[in-house]
DNA sequence: GTTTGACTTGGATTTAACTCAAAGTAATAT
DNA sequence: ATATTACTTTGAGTTAAATCCAAGTCAAAC
């Protein structure tokens, strides 16, 4: 697969692919003799990978240490654990403080809902 | 209270807030004759707010806007309520997308504790 | 066979959201 | 009274994560 192939697959810009290999968030890609880049299925999963966990938020520089440890092989595998359940927990976190700010927002709307919802009512009332 | 209180109470810097004030995420902040700020316990809601929704990731061109409308009176109840609508939308659809990273990164988590759990008994084995 | 379009590299620019620095004033502690 | 601390303003610098640009190469369409 071309680099444009996967920016269309992707959703992803050339340019940021070719950041994101460049930055050692994704294994190298292989080239053709011509030094094109020709994207492999497993280059593509890394691809999808990373955006997946980049949408959640993850560091760039979290998942460059991740590819590095998993690029050292099985001896890392430990490691590689660790660092996703440092992640994963920090994304639980993340998201249960999120979860509050949703209850909030949730009931400013309900507040503004009466206040409104009221204000209509007494229009009403005027008119007849 | 002090900047310097206010920045204590919720973990912003006093150079934060003097940016939110002058950049209009919260509304300006009374004066004493000296000039120094005197953050009322409205003002301290507002900060609390701003910090609230900041973490959940809304903008700070968003919430401006949201302060613009508020301070604009009674007449922007409507706009503001849809304002908060629209953000609660994008708030859940960010934490649904990162429920399913969650679950991603679980998912990886235990395949990884199966290879070093089965890694360990081989080395145990091997001992005997 | 030349023009078009996709690709290459390396470096510069952009954006959001702070964060810091410089130069100066005011309040407080000793 | 003087030294220290907290504050002021304006404007520059930083950081993460892209995103864009220039200059050049290569393959393919017409």
């Amino acid at each position: 697969m071309t680099i444009s192939e996967v920016s269309e697959k992707y959703g992803l810009s050339a340019d940021t692919l070719r950041y994101y290999e460049k930055a050692g968030l994704i294994p190298q890609v292989r080239r053709r003799e011509s030094g094109i880049r020709d994207y492999s299925e497993a280059d593509c999963g890394w691809v999808e990978f990373i955006k997946c966990m980049r949408g959640a938020g993850l560091s760039i520089e979290t998942l460059v240490e991740y590819v590095n440890l998993y690029q050292k092989g099985k001896r890392t595998e430990r490691k590689r654990r660790n660092l996703l359940v440092a992640e994963r927990d920090r994304l639980k976190a993340k998201m249960e403080e999120m979860a509050k700010t949703l209850e909030r927002l949730n009931y400013k709307i309900k507040v503004y809902d009466t206040k409104i919802l009221s204000c209509e009512k007494d229009l009403l009332a005027r008119k007849e």
